[in-house]
RNA sequence: GGCCCCGUAGCUCAGCUGGAUAGAGCAACGGACUUCUAAUCCGUAGGUCGUACGUUCGAAUCGUACCGGGGUCACCA
């Protein structure tokens, strides 16, 4: 139950009472808004929907808002609508209205906040898609966070959600990685490697998998030529860097329905090539040369001529290669047929998860996904910007002595994964931001994870009290939506009441734009709210949640608490952060 | 030089598809523990929303230009 988008009909209706010949009132009122005003003495809700269709409607703001008003003040809900400033519509409604809403979050918690915007389209959600060339760093952390947030956001609302992660192993990257993987397996035969040459891959994580080599292959390769041991290794070295990978999500909560593999793009009529012949027969590739990036000292610019895909005709700035010099298809090249191939698997809505270094790749994808959809599909791609990690409020470097980054399991087993993920969705993903270890693993209102979770456990124990002061109580949930309500009529009640209610238009309003960030402010309000009012208790008895002398009160406070509990549960669930029941 | 992101209180950040007197936390100052977990709460103070024009009933939000910070820029993935 979202009052606010109930409100929405209610005007809507309204306004077709004035006007039952304009069809396209839905239209008009769709730029209008409906919300809670932020001055109290502006009712519960707030309208600007006169000031919206005024000029359609040929009228003048104050003068539709006094129209609407007259119809609407029948409205039992209603206690009062004043007109304000310009034209603005403020409700003051009776205390009823929020009483159902508790009603209906103890009726079935599950459904509450929940939508059916998606109505069972398909969307594809591609993120992490970190090179299998190692374990996952603290860079693709916040992607790998953010992206799980959002798929599990637009689950909630309706939508089929494919969590999606492309491997990047078709690339002379695996070569090089299956070389450097040759040396750790020398190593574990007794050889002296030395130092790691520059261009490989130094990282200690190679030498448990050299080990496996030789424990599976003896000396077999020793001496053997390159082309002998590198079709061997390379899919296995490759595998277990993709063990690596998961192994890793899987401590940050993450787990992704498809991986796809680059490679399969390729080959002699493979989707590449399909892809590249379908633009063509759209007349969107040509041969040509590009302009040298201005204002960049082009040292070893080649102006030569080169297969081009006309990214510009949907709004790239340039035209882009797709066949490299030595003949080979480009990246790029294999992306859009990736692309493609989502858009074949019934994906119109892609959504993509990218780091702020490829911020620069977001118009050609858009690009991309337009021409091989003709139109039909849009990809959405969501930057998230870098995260710097600090100590006590000073930056520390991001690789460690042995040369190797900070990885998501060293960030996970220090800090554990519920503040890491709470805290890199407590911010825009657009926004940069600093991760502090120390900071975070302070329990204080300072840290937003501790304070969302001990509202949870808070309400729990209020629970657990209730039962261990009054056993005669009924607190099973049935019993919670029977209560009384009407004993809720303090100012604080009402205003905790009004929070709650919120909560389904958060819900549709991040997962509009995208934004799962908006979910976690709202649990960090919603958790002050608790708080506040349990604080208040200590001065002023009548507000407190247990109150022996009074059951019926009891009970539906314990309603209250038991609505948080669950909003606060639910959200938590959706960001992937635990809801304790009690903190140790 | 082009493109993308950011610029809001001393610090870290919110600000909902343009709405009413721009909010929160921290830091500062002043309060509240015979309490349902004080790991909490209440209050005070603090802002030319980078700058300048423009769009309109109304701009932190949209447009243009500039200033400052970060990222990125064919034949890597």
């Amino acid at each position: 139950m979202d009052i606010f988008a109930d409100f929405s009909l209610r005007i809507l209706a309204a306004l077709g009472e004035l006007y039952p010949d304009r069809e396209d009132l839905c239209e008009l009122a769709e730029r209008s808004t409906v919300e809670p005003p932020r001055d109290p003495s502006h009712g519960q809700v707030s309208s600007n929907i006169a000031m919206v269709c005024a000029k359609s409607l040929k009228t003048n703001p104050r003068q539709l808002a006094s129209s609407l008003k007259e119809i609407m003040i029948t409205d039992e809900d209603i206690s009062d609508i004043q007109i304000a400033g310009p034209g603005f519509l403020n409700f003051f409604l009776t205390s009823d209205i929020w009483y159902r809403v508790l009603g209906s979050i103890l009726e079935d918690p599950g459904k509450f906040g929940r939508n059916d915007m998606g109505r069972g389209r398909a969307v594809n959600v591609e993120f992490v898609s970190a090179n299998p060339t190692g374990p996952m760093h603290v860079g693709h952390t916040r992607g790998a966070v953010f992206g799980d947030a959002l798929a599990s956001l637009l689950e909630f609302c309706g939508f089929e959600v494919t969590r999606e992660y492309y491997i990047n192993d078709a690339g002379g990257q695996i070569d090089v990685l299956a070389r450097s993987a040759f040396l750790r397996y020398r190593e574990a035969l007794g050889q002296d490697i030395g130092e790691i040459p520059p261009g490989l891959y130094p990282g200690e994580y190679l030498i448990p998998v050299g080990a496996e080599l030789a424990r599976r292959f003896g000396s077999k390769y020793l001496k053997a030529s390159e082309s002998k041991w590198l079709p061997v290794f390379g899919p296995l070295v490759l595998e277990a860097m993709m063990e690596l990978i998961r192994q890793d999500l899987k401590l940050l909560g993450v787990s992704h329905d498809f991986f796809f593999s680059e490679k399969v793009l390729h080959g002699e009529n493979g989707k590449i090539a399909q892809t590249l012949a379908a633009l063509e027969r759209d007349g969107l590739v040509y041969r040509g040369t590009l302009p040298p990036p201005k204002g960049k000292p082009g040292e070893d610019w080649e102006d030569r001529e080169q297969t081009l895909f006309r990214a510009t005709s949907f709004g790239d700035d340039t035209d882009r290669p797709l066949v490299k010099s030595n003949g080979d298809y480009t990246y790029f090249a294999a992306d859009i047929a990736y692309h493609r191939d989502k858009f074949l698997r019934g994906f119109t809505d892609q959504i993509i998860v990218l780091g702020a270094d490829h911020s620069g790749y977001s118009k050609r994808l858009q690009a991309a996904v337009r021409a091989v959809s003709g139109g039909k599909a849009s990809i959405d791609v969501k930057i998230c910007q870098i995260v710097r990690l600090m100590r006590d409020g000073k930056p520390f470097k991001m690789s460690k002595r042995s040369g190797d980054l900070v990885t998501v399991r060293d960030l996970v087993e220090e800090v554990g994964a519920d503040v890491v993920r709470f805290m890199l969705l407590f911010r825009r993903n657009e926004a940069p931001m600093d991760f502090d270890f120390a900071l975070v693993r302070e329990q204080s209102r300072e840290n937003p994870v501790f304070y969302v979770q001990y509202a949870h456990a808070r309400a729990c124990s209020i629970a657990r009290k209730t039962g261990e002061e009054m056993p005669g109580l009924d607190t099973s949930l049935s019993a919670l939506a029977g209560a009384d309500f009407s004993q809720l009529s303090s100012v604080e009640d009402l205003e905790l009441l009004q929070t709650l209610a919120q909560w389904p238009r958060v819900v549709a309003a991040a997962v509009r734009a995208h934004e799962p960030h908006r979910v976690a402010f709202y649990l960090y309000d919603l958790a002050g709210a608790l708080h506040g009012f349990w604080a208040r208790g200590g001065q002023d008895a009548s507000l407190r949640f247990v109150n022996p002398g009074q059951p019926e009160l009891t009970k539906a406070r314990l309603a209250m608490v038991t609505a948080i509990q669950k909003v606060l549960e639910q959200g938590l669930n959706l960001l992937g952060v635990s809801a304790p029941r009690e903190l140790s």
